[in-house]
DNA sequence: TGACATGGAATTGTATACAGAATAGATCGG
DNA sequence: CCGATCTATTCTGTATACAATTCCATGTCA
């Protein structure tokens, strides 16, 4: 009954790698050795293959043609439209539940996480950043959630796993970016203004205010790239972005 | 030079695997077996599960918790979400490439396609229609290339991966549709509408134009639901979805 | 008769061995 | 001194062997 089996040898892999990668500890030009790697994570060749082909189709990875993969290299461009592409897949969900109008329980559920944000954002001895972080990451599942579709719960996870594309990628940062707290309430203002759209079943507005609420990240990408150095090896994947 | 390698055994057990799958012939509640396939594809286990592993990722097939997997089942709002999704990103596609201004020699391309298409619909000894089909794959991904960023390419051409959601899934067998001569009539009148939106560098039109070309094959799948026995092992997929 | 425990067969997940291709280095020629 | 070609080594792609689970049948007890 126990969710919490050992992880497979493939889990472990993916994690390890996946986050070895983000930190840019690899060179984007050279290929990475499976032998060197499977040695460094303690983990065979063959389930660390299988978490090198999933991280190809995420796109942390690209494969060679001559075979073998290396380290994905971004442009600031790149992960504009993974941010872009976020905002549309969000877009979507937001629309289709307001169009097919949304489960009433998962409804209050996004309310409750709201009113948590509220909380979060006016606690006594200021914002309750950790609390922020992990409700805004809740919310966003939530939204997805309210579509009632497997195949836009999937594709919003599947966008949100883009480099720094994710909601929460420039979060656990932002008390380094100018004005944050101000940020916080206009997103937060947004949440509530998506949800008021899916209620009232006005799918265009829900649309183009997920949208517009993911476009928040290319203001943060903005700044941190200007200060790309200071951020450098806290935000991680930031180092796979060619600074030009 | 040549760009015919011999194809690896990955790739080859990833096409057999999918047609097999697409094909209907296996069960969707049997978990498939490693062994039986490998014996049946005449390849090893290991670039066999590499392509289980790449048919999940495309939805194809579904994990078990208990370990291996099964052949995916869809019901009919799967693939209508399925298409939906796809126009989603393709208008994506169209209003960026609007946005931003395509490519010169892309839209020459892209009219030359549209040309072409033309031409198979009043070619002489009736619509040819195997030209037509071509055509309009190539055209989608003309389209998909007008937007210049890669992300974007890459993204369009995993939504029409999804079953039954590709430009040309129903194509291939419309002559069993009623009205088809009019409805291919119809779609080119949007593939032109589409290109000139972008030219024009009106992007919402765009959008809303490519959506709305999409939805075409929403129709289609309608039809073919409801005659589902008579298309029955004509047309890939269609063996996965439920009837209801 | 039914629920549950138990053991064995079958199947997946993982490690490793092997073959063939790619890369780098050295030797030779201009 | 630069470039090309050949060779040795390294690496990936594939097959196979092994280990750990799962699944199913059988049997036991209430």
């Amino acid at each position: 009954m126990e969710s919490s089996r050992s992880l497979s040898k493939f889990d472990q892999a993916l994690m390890s790698l996946r986050s070895l990668v983000l930190s840019g500890e690899y060179e984007t030009s050279k290929r990475l050795s499976e032998v060197a790697l499977s040695e460094r994570l303690g983990i065979s060749r063959t389930p660390l293959r299988q978490a090198m082909d999933h991280l190809v189709g995420e796109g942390l990875l690209e494969r060679i043609e001559t075979g073998g993969c290396r380290v994905a290299r971004f442009t600031i461009e790149d992960i504009e439209d993974a941010i872009e592409f976020r905002g549309v897949i969000e877009g979507t969900a937001a629309r289709i539940a307001a169009e097919r109008g949304a489960n009433a329980d998962r409804l209050r559920v996004a309310r409750t996480v709201l009113d948590g944000i509220d909380a979060a954002l006016s606690a006594p001895g200021g914002i309750d950043f950790d609390a922020y972080v992990a409700l805004n990451a809740r919310f966003h599942e939530t939204l997805a959630d309210l579509s009632g579709s497997a195949t836009v719960r999937r594709e919003v996870a599947r966008a949100c796993r883009l480099p720094l594309a994710s909601p929460s990628a420039f979060l656990k940062e932002q008390e380094l970016i100018p004005d944050f707290q101000a940020s916080l309430t206009q997103a937060q203002a947004q949440h509530r203004a998506i949800l008021d759209a899916i209620q009232r079943r006005e799918g265009a507005r829900a649309e183009g205010l997920a949208r517009e609420h993911a476009r928040l990240a290319r203001r943060n990408l903005e700044h941190v790239m200007k200060k790309k150095a200071s951020f450098e090896g806290r935000l991680p994947g930031l180092a796979l972005v060619e600074t030009d």
